[in-house]
RNA sequence: UGGGGUGUCGCCAAGUGGUAAGGCAGCAGGUUUUGGUCCUGCCAUUCGGGGGUUCGAGUCCCUCCACCCCAUCCA
């Protein structure tokens, strides 16, 4: 397990292996086979895949294909895939939910035994409307009067598929009323005539999602059941199948996390289907999909992919992360890895007039002095060569270091040249350039003392291979895409001549390059043949050329919009007579307002006031601590496990100083948990307050010559570091310390 | 609107009453035969707003605001 913080799952998980609630963690990911896997998938099996390893436990893949009409085996096939392919292994066979479908029909018999399940036969009209609203409750069917043999009976003919999609249906009883809709007796089976692509017509009945989620996590024993946010109303359900089936210990829990959302980029499935269908992009693992096969296509590698799901975290904010994140994630992975080659992508001609002789074959690198890898390759040399077209500038703008007129430029592992004359077509067009080089500028073997603002790259025009570039770009324009209408005309560009150095044809040194200056390249899987060679970019290099360019340019930058202004918010709604009243009563006690408005506001809070405060104590330390330490607990479902006396009591403790206000929440704390008097704690804690400032003055005296950077640091007006050095004297005495006293000692102290 | 959630830097995200972590992005410098990489420095007096409690609040209390999810016989 590494040392990165931990997230809230694995917090989870970690506890309830140590208290002993499982004796291994299970884990499943179970997608619906009804499409391709995309990068949200990755996440998700980054979590539940990840997790179950970190913590040496298993991790299921499981098909969660309860629906006929959309799934397909084709889909089980990319999800094996796409695990597989990102290193993991699920635990014994890939499971289905179809394999079930026996003990969900037993287990669902045995709700309507116990009265808890009932067949319904309304249309899907009405029974929309018996459902209510979020603010209104529903209403029952009639049909949930139905007894239980006859629900036995009329379920049993549903499986036997003597009725029509449909006619009838299972739902769980549980209440129309509830303020969560999912709870107002929701579906469990419904009558389905399609086949299905594992049982065929077996089954004329489907289970629900939430009634074979839970009940499959259960029976393969889960004991960690990961998902996303929006299921987060279906914990419920999830809870309420499993109580009430009384299903034998241990068992599953449902913990939700964020999914992922990417800027310039959409996630969901129809939106996907959509971009395929319309024929926007080529496939499902077109380079610029969001799929898995998309990313795998275009040259990502898993690993970058992995440590992407890892760093963007696991939280419940919704949130849209940068997909400058992910591109960050596979340059830093093929950084170090892949060689680098030359590739000119828009050539132009170079005419090298005073070489000459045969081509010279030079030595080259694969790899930069920063990169520990050995490998070099011949690269051919001579009087015919081409560079970039970007490299030759005739109006150079400011801080171009490339060639010019006036500018030579180091051909990268060859010699450093010089521009003579610029070709020019009709149309005024650069066509060529007719340069000459410095033969003792050799790479390596410098002698010239000429120097260059920058080293370019180049193929030699004999020997270049012509290959076909594919330059892929974000598939949307904008950060939140909505509709087709977003989408970026020039996601693609092909390059259908592009020249590069014959040995990464001939040798085929790798699958990924760095096409230097250019970005990283990967031998399209699908396309690419010896004698049509295809390179996708994965993704270009970082350019602070490009970006210093372009902010010349007077960007329309989108104005961020000026921060709305927000109700002040001291404006609370009109008091009822009975608080009115309360509140006066209060005020007249000497209470400040905002506390007597608080007590005044909560009836239960201001009926427990007002018997503490007959207990004893000042009005004014009991009303607070009401106000801001019992409230916490009457929020709480769990009843009090102390009275108001005991608050009275607190309060005698506080008012006498008997105890620290820091120490009064430490016992209050006790009191939450154990339910003892607050002197009997303090007793038994040692928990009386220090005020004697010669007991202190040693203590702080320790602190200070301890943390002599920190002394440094507040003399030099680092004023915050004050509280760190009496919250060291509160916890070197346990919270006892006075802490009026220690701040006054603490300031004179540090004085000194 | 009833219920369930979430708000910490431009984007993610730690933080559980005691000096506001880290990554991405950005900015400035250095190294460099890739305008890449690498290195160094900068980048939240403040945590959605307002009050309160406390010696001390992003963390506790009250309250307001914003956003997301739930009324498929989808998952």
């Amino acid at each position: 397990m590494s040392e990165r913080k931990k997230d809230f799952l694995r917090k989870i998980v970690e506890e309830d292996l140590q208290k002993g609630k499982y004796k291994e963690v299970v884990t499943r990911f179970p997608p619906e086979p009804n499409g391709y896997p995309h990068i949200g998938h990755a996440k998700a099996i980054s979590v539940d895949f990840g997790i179950a390893r970190d913590y040496g436990g298993r991790c299921h893949l499981r098909m969660d294909d309860t629906n006929p009409e959309t799934e397909d085996p084709k889909y089980v096939e990319a999800i094996k895939d796409a695990v597989t392919w990102l290193g993991f292994k699920w635990d014994g066979p890939v499971r289905y939910t179809s394999d079930y479908f026996q003990q969900l029909y037993d287990y669902a018999v045995e709700l309507i035994k116990m009265g808890k399940a009932y067949v319904d036969s309304i249309d899907e009209e009405t029974m929309r409307e018996l459902r209510g609203t979020v603010t209104e409750p529903g209403r029952r069917s009639e049909f949930a009067k139905r007894s239980v043999e006859e629900n036995l009976e009329l379920f049993e003919r549903m499986r036997k598929g003597e009725f029509a999609e449909g006619e009838h249906v299972l739902r769980a009883k549980i209440d129309m009323a509830s303020p969560n809709m999912k709870m107002r007796d929701p579906l469990l089976y419904r009558i389905r005539r399609t086949p299905h692509y594992r049982t065929g017509t077996e089954w004329a009945i489907y289970p629900m999602y939430d009634f074979a989620h839970c009940l499959s996590d259960y029976i393969e024993g889960v004991t960690h059941s990961f998902c996303t946010l929006e299921f987060e109303n279906n914990r419920e359900l999830y809870d309420w199948i499993l109580e009430t089936l009384k299903v034998k210990p241990p068992r599953p829990y449902q913990y939700e996390f964020a999914r992922l959302n990417l800027s310039y980029t959409v996630m969901s499935k129809r939106k996907l289907l959509e971009l395929v269908q319309k024929g926007v992009v080529s496939g499902w693992d077109d380079p610029r999909m969001p799929t898995i096969a998309g990313y795998r296509r275009r040259g990502y590698t898993p690993e970058s992919i992995l440590t992407f799901c890892e760093q963007i975290g696991i939280a419940k904010a919704n949130s849209v992360v940068d997909v400058a994140q992910l591109e960050f994630c596979i340059r830093d992975d093929l950084n170090p890895k892949v060689p680098r080659v030359m590739c000119v992508v828009e050539p132009l001609k170079v005419t090298i007039e005073n070489y000459e002789g045969d081509v010279e074959w030079l030595d080259a690198p694969y790899y930069p002095h920063d990169v520990p890898k050995e490998g070099s390759r011949k690269l051919p040399f001579g009087k015919y060569i081409y560079i970039n077209r970007k490299d030759f500038e005739e109006n150079p703008p400011k801080g171009y270091h490339r060639l010019t007129p006036d500018q030579p430029v180091r051909l990268r592992y060859a010699y450093i040249i010089r521009c003579k004359e610029v070709i020019k077509n009709d149309k005024g067009e650069v066509v060529e350039i007719i340069a000459e080089y410095y033969p003792n500028s050799k790479s390596g073997q410098d002698t010239s003392g000429i120097k260059v603002k920058s080293a370019i790259h180049w193929v030699e025009a004999n020997h270049a291979k012509s290959v076909e570039l594919r330059l892929y770009d974000r598939l949307y324009r904008v950060e939140q895409p909505e509709s087709i209408d977003d989408i970026n005309p020039d996601s693609l560009k092909v390059v259908k001549n592009a020249l590069i150095e014959p040995a990464v044809i001939n040798e085929k040194p790798d699958e990924r390059y760095q096409f230097e200056r250019e970005g990283y390249f990967y031998a399209d899987p699908v396309d690419y043949t010896d004698e049509a060679p295809v390179f996708n970019r994965i993704v270009t290099l970082k350019d602070s050329w490009a970006k210093k360019q372009q902010k010349q340019k007077p960007s329309p930058k989108p104005q961020k919009e000026p921060a709305k202004p927000q109700p002040k918010g001291d404006e609370l709604p009109p008091m009822d007579t009975a608080q009115k009243e309360r509140f006066e009563g209060y005020k007249a006690l000497g209470l400040r307002e905002e506390i007597a408005v608080t007590l005044a506001r909560d009836e239960a809070l201001a009926s427990f006031f007002e018997k503490a405060r007959e207990a004893g104590g000042s009005v004014e330390t009991v009303a607070k601590l009401v106000t801001n330490e019992v409230a916490r607990e009457l929020k709480k479902e769990a009843a009090l496990s102390f009275g108001p006396e005991q608050i009275a009591k607190l309060a005698e403790l506080l008012d006498s100083g008997a105890i620290s206000t820091r120490t009064a929440k430490e016992v209050f704390e006790a009191m939450t948990q154990s339910g003892e008097d607050p002197e009997t704690i303090v007793e038994q804690k040692g928990l009386r307050q220090i005020s004697d400032p010669e007991t202190l003055r040693p203590i702080i005296e320790e602190i200070i010559a301890q943390n002599p950077q920190n002394v440094a640091k507040y003399k030099e007006g680092n004023e915050k570091l004050f509280g760190f050095f009496v919250g060291q004297v509160m916890q070197k005495t346990q919270g006892k310390a006075d802490p009026k006293i220690a701040n006054r000692l603490v300031k004179e102290l540090l004085k000194a």
